[in-house]
DNA sequence: TTACAATTGTTATAATTTTCACATAATAAT
DNA sequence: ATTATTATGTGAAAATTATAACAATTGTAA
């Protein structure tokens, strides 16, 4: 089989594309040109072209691309042509904040169900949902046929949360916990860490201060 | 001046290394080899090295780093040898969970100012802090010296939230609204994207799911 | 002392990713 | 019809980043 290598960043930016698309569309706009589109999101004209171009052609030349057209096939690409049910672990802070944010949803992801450790917590409601004991939750995402386990609980607890979702068949995790977890190596995991970023920033201020020196 | 270029992966990975090494700290640990590191985060041993040669010479051959010695200059580094007030607008679901987050607090990050639109909204109290009303925050970034804001609000707002940053002379932003944000290029600027992640997991799993047909 | 083992720092090589430039195709204007 | 204009898709070049290999240095043991 053609084995098609696609470089995450152009991943990121097809998911950044497409919900550009969404808006122009939302917009009531019908055609866009990659220029317009490199505009919209930051990124050289040609760097759009290029991302495209591992999937296929999509546009017309010398027109430009349908944004309707285009929307969908970015989606498609995406994965995003299915709902999403999703495990979050952790109902905590952020266990809550995520179970009741609006902004999953709207790309056909949804939280089915969280799990919790302490059973102080468990059986609590968030919106529609009920905190499950964790002991729940290979039968859990078995039936409800989940395979994005999502990880937001105390760093100390976070790997043993991923020996189990690896356990339960969930194929792919997003880790919330700043911590480097051990994973086969079938596994999908990407990590949301709030500190890498912020220093990324102090990094690039500090450096910024050293050079006006 | 020698501008010192460092790819923004180095960064990162400085990043992971620095928490990395503390851990060993805690537990006692004096002595690492970049074999042991990269183990430890999951790169390569020639990664640890190459990205560690941007900045200096901090090991010993034969032997390897000093872990108290390696961990300071990774935090001097990165900007972390002084303390960073920041300052969050949008006290909603992650805002909240920002603010009274303890993650924030172990590396030097400390959340000085809570602001909000909504007027029902200011005055409310988040574990220490007070929220602010929107209209106070050119003033009081300026009072605290805060250089790092925080985009918790409405997708619709975040421009406007980031005007008002960069009119206040804030530095730095990290936006958690999933929207391209305009700003001069002077500005750091970082984007925490939930859906861009998990849409990346989507695209992976979908891959699979495709080549095992 | 000298040889050996360990591990860094660095140079060279390879791989990946981005940018550039332009041939190609579609539309509009003359 | 013919020409001009616009904007895609792509191959080649440039830039960036990662990997590999090894010389240099340190500590240790014979
Ligand atoms: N709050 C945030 O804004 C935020 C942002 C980024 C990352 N994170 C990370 O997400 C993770 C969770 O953060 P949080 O703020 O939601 O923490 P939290 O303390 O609010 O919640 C922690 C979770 O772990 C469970 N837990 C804690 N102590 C336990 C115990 N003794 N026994 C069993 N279970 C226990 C809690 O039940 C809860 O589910 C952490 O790794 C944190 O670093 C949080
Ligand atoms: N909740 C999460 O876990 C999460 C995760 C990732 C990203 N985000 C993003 O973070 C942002 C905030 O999310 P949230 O879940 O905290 O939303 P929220 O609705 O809980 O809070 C929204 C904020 O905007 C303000 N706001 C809302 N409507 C307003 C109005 N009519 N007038 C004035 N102010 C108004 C609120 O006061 C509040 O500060 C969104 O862009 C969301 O996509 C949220």
């Amino acid at each position: 089989m053609k084995t098609l290598r696609v470089p995450e960043a152009t991943v990121t930016r097809m998911s950044i594309y497409s919900r550009f698309l969404e808006r122009l569309d939302r917009n009531g706009m019908t055609t866009i040109s990659s220029n317009e589109i490199a505009d919209g999101v930051g990124v050289s004209p040609a760097q759009v072209r290029k991302d495209l171009a591992y999937f296929g052609e999509f546009g017309t030349r010398g027109v430009g691309y349908n944004v309707q057209t285009l929307l969908k096939y970015t989606l498609k690409i995406l994965g995003l042509n299915q709902a999403w049910p999703l495990a979050i672990v952790g109902s905590g802070n952020l266990g809550q904040a995520l179970s009741t944010s609006r902004g999953f949803n709207a790309r056909g992801f949804r939280v089915a169900c969280v799990f919790d450790y302490d059973a102080k917590r468990v059986g609590k409601r968030i919106g529609q949902l009920l905190v499950q004991p964790i002991a729940q939750f290979p039968e859990l995402t078995r039936k409800e046929n989940i395979r994005i386990g999502v990880i937001a609980v105390r760093n100390s607890l976070a790997q043993e949360v991923a020996n189990i979702m690896v356990q339960s068949g969930v194929q792919s995790i997003l880790n919330f916990a700043p911590i480097t977890l051990r994973v086969p190596a079938d596994m999908e995991i990407r990590n949301v860490d709030l500190s890498i970023t912020l220093e990324l920033l102090t990094f690039n201020v500090g450096l910024k201060a050293a050079q006006s020196l």
